[in-house]
DNA sequence: AAAATAATTTAGGCAAGGCTAAATTATTCA
DNA sequence: TGAATAATTTAGCCTTGCCTAAATTATTTT
């Protein structure tokens, strides 16, 4: 059986914890539904409980996905990821305005419209915003970016992926210039704050480690 | 606020059984939804006492729309028929593959891409079987058409729509090549089971009542 | 005009997925 | 190491939307 809209929400949630290595918290993975932590330990429970469980759960030690869970997850994103990619090449979306309706299509779409999507799309490997589809059989591809906070001056490299949903965000990365395919460098680190002064293209900006968390880069 | 999904198939089942000009029964109502009488009967209460009420209802007579009501019906539809349309234009769907899909997909879209799919088609007039597509600001155009079961022989005519959603029926019609646009003309009538011996283009083919009630044709 | 039948409504329940308030368990700090 | 704080869980409750069984109301038939 598929799993509920709720709980597909649930697990995509944990994927995304968990991807860390370290099992997701009650806490953050109320604050990241947006649901109060006495619910999500009632629905952890449940997760844990059906059979076969779609979590791992220890009271009070955080949550990990099953590989039973981790494929429904796999599941989700791919949708939303390719989702995102129609409306964008399709519909005239931009990368800022896709999020919240790929949430909500994500539940919605069928196998086999996913699988016309995907052909249609010519079985793109990345969403918008870079990040990696995951394939038709459920496996995520293998991230080569890191962090941009872990480059130091000299470093040189190319965007690959921006792991952010929030419009002002997007807008104000797009307006920088920071985004997939942009060549970068890192000209200066600043120790206390950890800002990194990199010239995109052509232009420098100082960028806080809110931004350079979120933006991975391949290093050349 | 937005209707739930049930509350949305509710108010598009009424508004079908309500076309002829006749209250929808709770009886008919419950067969369309594939929901129990009874719980047809509260939904029915709770839909009357919304404020603004979205039907009309008294005990034992049935259940009509308001004009609220008759909205909020209105935009499912058209999410549901730009759908179809669109499912068949750009991705390769045929007639019979699309109502599933749009069954889910009408509650998902946003208004925004309600209006992105509509551009793209060019705001189509009609859906893949030929029925009326309502117009952005939620008005169902005049149907000009009438059933193919009201024709006797010598009437001519084209086929405007088809009302089925049952993928066997569908693929049948088509097989007899009575699509929308399809030219007919009735050579016979046999008046005590209502068969129409009926020239569709080329060949000529006898039509029960099951058939000529659900194609709808203009009459020339 | 009863009696039989069909349609509809009421009553009582259940599962999913939330919430608040209170209790418990872990963790941190003095 | 004991107290304060933070995180988590339990308990009890609510809404939505469905169900079954029983009761009621309408409609047909005789
Ligand atoms: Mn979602
Ligand atoms: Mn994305
Ligand atoms: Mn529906
Ligand atoms: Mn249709």
């Amino acid at each position: 059986m598929k799993p509920s809209t709720s709980i597909q929400d649930y697990l995509k949630r944990i994927y995304e914890l968990t991807e860390n290595g370290s099992p997701a918290s009650t806490n953050d993975l109320a604050r990241e539904l947006g649901i109060k932590p006495a619910s999500v330990t009632g629905m952890i429970q449940k997760l844990a409980a059906e059979k076969p469980a779609l979590v791992e759960y220890q009271k009070h030690q955080g949550v990990t996905l099953t590989a039973t869970g981790k494929k429904a997850a796999l599941e989700v994103i791919r949708h939303h990821r390719l989702l995102e990619t129609w409306l964008v090449q399709t519909l005239g979306y931009t990368w800022d305005e896709v999020h919240e309706e790929a949430e909500r299509l994500e539940h919605a779409i069928s196998e086999d419209l996913e699988r016309r999507i995907a052909a249609a799309l010519g079985n793109p490997l990345r969403d918008p915003h870079g990040e990696l589809i995951p394939t038709a059989d459920l496996k995520m591809p293998l991230e080569i970016s890191t962090p941009l906070s872990a480059l130091r001056p000299g470093q040189k490299g190319t965007v690959q992926c921006v792991k952010a949903a929030d419009t002002e965000l997007l807008r104000h990365l797009e307006s920088l210039g920071l985004v997939p395919g942009a060549r970068i460098e890192v000209k200066e680190y600043s120790p206390f704050d950890h800002n990194l002064t990199v010239k995109i293209e052509k232009k420098a900006s100082v960028l806080g480690l809110n931004i350079t968390n979120k933006v991975f880069v391949e290093e050349t």
